[in-house]
DNA sequence: TGTACATCAGTGAACGCGCGTTCACTGATGTAC
DNA sequence: TGTACATCAGTGAACGCGCGTTCACTGATGTAC
């Protein structure tokens, strides 16, 4: 920064954080490769000693984003949670999370959401549904969620939030700042989340949630999956 | 097609068409003007006496494939309806056509939705958020909603279908196959409707749902609005 | 501690490409008389 | 019904541009001896 040195030394991440600030700015494709390094202060080829090509750059960067959510929205979960608390409160909380971050940076938002299956290689971890799974299973165990509810009740309550963030990213829907964004996020959670818990005569072949990538991470870490046949279940790919 | 004509006629549509497949094929910024003309047999400079700019058209796109939207749900819901039938089953079907729809074709619903404001001077008839109201008003009527839970519950269930439509869409959940899809967005917006109606000690300042587009529309239908003064109010622009 | 050298991470000129858009034009169409 | 002419909706050549990427290069760094 202060001093010119031929070797940046963290250009992979500078050139990174370059890209996201140019998403904030432009857009998810309204900058380009040259317009990142030049802003690093770096030669456009300089950026290949780091990236394979501009659309590695873009997956690299929209994994580390997605990960950044994660860790607020877990962190958001932890802060809530306590005794004499409100059981629904901690997932209410990682909602809330997920809406603020989405309207603070509605361009990184949909970068991070909109580009498919992308995030080939990369572990996201925390990844937001996980949240969602962990949050869920507290409910259960605090008895505030019908075990029998449980069952895929991550991607509903995905949707949910997903739902909201987007709508409000996307500027099909405006709020007054991020107290009505918390207000309407606790209304739409607390909603699935009592829904869920009343639901009655569950569908024969409830959904269950499982993913390659969330698989492979926890098999490592705990293996109290229950193995239950999916027949139309909802994956979250890699 | 068959006679090579020096006037097409139908230039305007056969660019929205051409454009569409396009979307549906490389993606919403997989393609240039240039390929849209090229596939309807025309030269490059031939859009610009129907369009102004790459920009124009694109945004024309969206619109009309946003009304198209509309039209799907809002018709699935009429077809739902009737005596003996479920009261929720209305918004079910519209939900359901709406996530099939992010499912068939999730490059052109990325593009109606991931534009930001951008649908400026158009008016789109039916608006997929004036199906969701006509359906709440519906419930409200028929006594399976509460009155009080009505104010700002279009965008609660709006987001909970948008989420899981996007989702979808984007590859961030699978599923096989559209009953699938059908099952989730069933439990997701039955969950929601009935969590609305268990709803206790609404929050003071409710939010009111209330639009530039939607007031200029249905003033002009109908004036049954109740004008409450809104505080945290969500809204749909243009 | 000093030197040789492999490796790493930059430079900068150059490439070919396809793009959106413009412009002067021309062929077809429709209307006035 | 026939002719003159304005208007509309095409053509096609050309433009300048910025892009992603390559390549031979060079300066800095770190390690072996």
């Amino acid at each position: 920064m202060s001093k010119r040195q031929y070797h940046h030394g963290e250009l992979r991440n500078a050139l990174l954080d370059a890209a996201e600030a140019l998403v904030r700015e432009h857009g998810v494709v309204g900058w380009s490769l040259r317009e990142a390094s030049a802003r690093v202060g770096v030669s456009p080829s300089a950026a290949y000693h780091h990236f394979a090509s501009r659309d590695a750059l873009v997956n690299a960067l929209s994994a580390r984003v997605l990960a950044r959510l994660g860790e607020r929205m877990s962190s958001a979960a932890a802060q809530a949670a306590g005794p004499g608390v409100d059981a629904q409160q901690g997932m209410v909380a990682a909602g809330c999370a997920y809406v603020r971050w989405a309207l603070e940076a509605p361009a990184v938002a949909r970068l991070a959401f909109g580009f498919g299956t992308q995030h080939a290689e990369v572990v996201i971890a925390p990844h937001p549904h996980d949240v969602i799974e962990a949050e869920l299973d507290r409910l259960v165990t605090t008895g505030a969620l019908n075990a029998t509810a449980r069952p895929g009740a991550d991607f509903t309550i995905w949707a949910a939030m997903h739902g909201l963030a987007t709508l409000l990213a996307d500027g099909l829907m405006t709020l007054d700042g991020p107290e009505a964004a918390d207000q309407q996020t606790q209304r739409l959670l607390r909603a699935v989340l009592t829904g869920l818990t009343q639901e009655t005569a569950p569908p024969q072949h409830r959904p269950t949630a499982h993913s390659a990538h969330t698989e492979r991470r926890t098999r490592r870490q705990d293996n109290s999956t229950t193995d239950e046949p999916s027949v139309t279940a909802p994956t979250r790919p890699q």
